[in-house]
DNA sequence: TTGCCTCCATACGGTCCCGTATGGTTCAGG
DNA sequence: CCTGAACCATACGGGACCGTATGGAGGCAA
């Protein structure tokens, strides 16, 4: 028997984390039916052997990475942003380039909002949308404006949001290339969104 | 043997545009992954002795359920819009009203968003995407924007329309409920998009 | 009726994956 | 050095699904 190959590289020693982004991984490629045991096994250079020892089974691990990709995409960005020290409009602008840029980055989210009625998905999305829009309305309503108009106003920039990154992974070519384009498509959405009533 | 179900009931005698849409319903509630022949032949009350008579594979149901979502979704409604003899902001109302309301009750757009990546699946989507922001750029064109501007918003609202529709579907109970509601919310989503450029 | 053509049923071999069982390897601590 | 625990490899049984092969069942024409 051989496995000269992990062993000859000191050997990693899996971990159940490396397991949960294995999965997160094949979920971005290929969605939740992409999470495989014995695929992943291999991604891994090793077997089900240790799957089976760290995890119960698949769907065990299918929790640990939906908790992952939880913490890293929300809890971290939106602790992270809510410690800014800026005015809400600053912060309101750094979180859009944030966000925009972690998602067009990671294709996780868009694959699972196509599982949302799955029974493990459903309430980890919920819970994550349910933040996001928490967050964009608490700063609508700093910026002054009333509650209603800031929950819509956050409804329609968080849809904007959630549409822009399917089409930054769907059809990427149909959206601004370059630098100078994105900037101003930014600040022209921004002004769409956050403009006062004005008259 | 039997079959006397089917039997019974005048044997309906399947057709290709049957096992798509059977296809179709699959994607919707599973994903690519859920485009299975065996479950497909049960849920249609046959076996897949029919299914292999009308198709080479599965991956020729795949093609022919795309198209058929292709026809239904985009080609159709646009031709509809288009030959609406109403002014412009009057055909963008009624464009996302229409479009809206068929998002929230077609769930096949966000799945098929999640295997964006697919071979299949891309050159879909990417007509698809290409032919509806086409039509919102030619909508913005006539109400007086310039293109690089008329494109901008075109985007936006786009954006805007597919994020609404991941929400309807994942977490609906975060969309304003009510007619009233949602009708206020659509007036504001639609100043917010088209409101003139003013000072 | 006979024969053909369309459409479907059934049986089969093969592949991929899950989960279990069980034995081997590595390492810490006594 | 020995032992037990943590960790991994391998082999197996079972299920779901694909695609093929082949044999009817039913209609329609001669």
């Amino acid at each position: 028997m051989v496995m000269a190959e992990r062993k000859a590289l000191s050997r990693p020693r899996l971990t159940r984390e490396d397991w949960a982004d294995a999965a997160l991984a094949a979920i971005a490629e290929g969605g939740l039916a992409a999470v495989a045991v014995e695929p992943l096994a291999v991604r891994l250079g090793t077997t089900k052997g240790s799957f089976y020892w760290h995890f119960a089974n698949r769907d065990a691990l299918l929790q640990a990475a939906l908790a992952r990709w939880e913490e890293q995409t929300t809890t971290a960005v939106i602790s992270e942003i809510s410690s800014v020290p800026e005015d809400p409009s600053g912060q309101l602008r750094l979180l859009i380039i944030r966000v925009i840029g972690m998602a067009e980055q990671d294709p996780v989210g868009p694959a699972l909002l196509a599982t949302a009625g799955h029974p493990a998905v459903a309430p980890v999305l919920a819970r994550v949308t349910r933040a996001r829009i928490g967050v964009i309305v608490a700063l609508f309503e700093k910026l002054g404006f009333p509650p209603g108009e800031a929950r819509s106003r956050a409804l329609l920039a968080y849809s904007a949001y959630l549409g822009h990154a399917q089409l930054a992974h769907s059809t990427p070519e149909l959206l601004p290339r370059s630098r100078d384009e994105r900037r101003a498509y930014l600040d022209h959405a921004l002004r769409a969104l956050a403009a006062q009533p004005t008259a």
